[in-house]
DNA sequence: CTGTTAGCGCTTTCAA
DNA sequence: TTGAAAGCGCTAACAG
């Protein structure tokens, strides 16, 4: 390995004019630093950055931090989404990314603030899944033990060095089910996870504002299916339409969870959206096509990715978050299947 | 930030001391060892993490590297479940994961190698899209500059400090080709995109290969439809069913294409399977789901991902790889589709 | 068993 | 404009 001082050596200067060269300070005069840079060329150095984050108490490197008891985390394809959108702000500010995914009771390895160190990062983009005392003692441990980062779907404490990313969730749900109500559906039932996201939540008090908001004959279930699988949607969807012989419309919590209520439809013989409507929330890549076409409402999960990339970089090269909250628009869009 | 200095002076003992301790070296008498995790846990002790890896010369991190044009290749099912075996076993075995994407051109980043600096990682699992001649450039580069890497879909040369992890591409793509062939189809069509990567070119040749075998009166046509997207399949499929009227059945290099292809279907009022018959390839979440149930070969990415991590780490702490080439099966998946 | 010394590769500080 | 010295936090090597 090539280190300054052989380059130094070979250029016949001393490591810190190389390391000067370097990093491109404008101090070195024109001659030195041709020297300079063609012994570097020649001899392929290249920093370790291990020495430099050592010294200068930084690593170049943000983390993406998931609390999902799932260990198939990374294969939701939200996360997914939010995930390309990180990558990309960091290849392009130059910043390493380091992933990492926690169950949310802390037995499967430690405090999210571990990372910090373990993972030699100078911030976090954290998306927290779990009950709201899970979810509080992970930022506590993070505003004691960590260092900045941006908090996904839910808002952030004010001692804190962090700021946070959501999307309307609300009223993208609000949307979605007064689009159903429009339609004539007056029994209306929505599928959710057991974990609890805080957009799920937030999603659950969409429906219900929207529902309340007209409930002259109007009736809302909201059911719990268990893990976020199509398989445990239908299941639910199947108990649910059992019970409710008389419901129009079904609505998953996500579009993932709207493809298992399309086939528990299937199941019982029920056409969509003749007999019944279906709706998702996402708007994922398959969503377009999915039979019949899934009306749902997007939310760019890439899109909040490179913004919570961007308000992490700002903070870490400035000093300060440019602003401490951000909405992310959703949008409802109209398919075939409600 | 407490450092082994300040736990040294707490206990009074040595810095060497302490790190004995922290690393659980047996050296250290019970008594010393006892008021040093006093202090080291009363202080709230955590390694700096590139202090260590500046000395021992590792920084027990991994890196995922993905050779792909697309911005969005993290959105790929095939690469999330790849990434989530990865996941899985380097947090069961302490390491970090870093992930990097970088177009084949090598314009937007460069060499693969520098990762192995840049992001201080010990070790690569890797995957390349691209000409067989970039493909040939990054792998000579990581050759020259880099460490220790598992490659998948691809073999390794001799000299390469390197293992492979491919999946049976070839027998799985002859397995539904031959079960398409015993239905009775004679007249096949493969769509594939126009990224060379070597799983598809495998795909290919088995597809071929199947096809040779029994070759009266049977025709096999390969197009490649551009981006690795349902709709560029779709396109595809419509122009292929228009110039081969006689075609039954059409295969796509992967899943997502598969989609692409039964909407094409879809358009031209076809019927699946009456009418024309459709196969996938990898076994995507979505498979089962997708209507008609896509029939499919299964490639188990996240596998490939967990014996990639297994392989790479096996040779980071015993110093050679525990084999050089490792095959992973895929699997006939017959649902309705075909 | 414990402590001392030295140095990983880099950058900060200060002197020339 | 360049160089020398010091030290980031840790651990290998050796001495006691």
């Amino acid at each position: 390995m090539t280190t300054l001082k052989d380059v130094a050596r070979a250029a016949g200067v001393s490591a810190q004019t190389v390391s000067n060269v370097v990093n491109n300070r404008a101090v070195v005069r024109r001659e030195t630093r041709q020297r300079v840079l063609e012994a570097l060329d020649r001899l392929g150095y290249r920093p370790n950055l291990a020495a430099r984050g050592l010294r200068r108490r930084q690593s170049r490197a943000l983390a993406f931090l998931v609390v999902d008891p799932s260990p198939r985390y990374l294969a939701d394809p939200f996360h997914g989404s939010v995930l390309t959108g990180l990558a990309e702000v960091a290849r392009e500010r130059g910043y390493g990314l380091v992933i990492q995914g926690l169950p949310p009771d802390g037995k499967g390895g430690g405090r999210l603030s571990d990372v910090y160190r373990h993972a030699q990062i100078d911030g976090a983009v954290v998306t927290l899944g779990g009950t709201a005392v899970e979810r509080r003692r992970h930022l506590g441990d993070l505003r004691r033990g960590g260092g900045p980062f941006v908090l996904l779907e839910q808002s952030v404490g004010a001692g804190d060095d962090a700021a946070c990313v959501r999307g309307r969730n609300r009223s993208g749900a609000a949307a979605v089910t007064r689009h159903l109500l429009a339609a004539g559906h007056r029994h209306l039932g929505l599928v959710i996870p057991d974990l609890a996201w805080p957009a799920v939540e937030e999603r659950v008090r969409g429906f219900r504002g929207a529902v309340e908001s007209q409930r002259a004959r109007t009736t809302a279930r909201v059911v719990r299916c268990g893990p976020e699988t199509p398989d445990a949607a239908r299941d639910a969807t199947e108990g649910l339409l059992a019970a409710h012989p008389k419901m129009t419309a079904v609505l998953g919590a996500n579009d993932l969870l709207a493809v298992g209520i399309l086939d528990a439809l299937r199941r019982r013989g029920l056409r969509c959206p003749e007999d019944v409507a279906v709706a998702g929330f996402d708007d994922f890549d398959l969503a377009r096509w999915i039979r019949p076409p899934l009306t749902t409402v997007r939310l760019p999960g890439d899109e909040m990715g490179r913004r919570a990339a961007e308000l992490l970089i700002g903070r870490l090269e400035n000093g300060r978050f440019s602003t401490r909250r951000l909405e992310v628009a959703t949008e409802l869009i109209v398919r075939e299947s409600a």
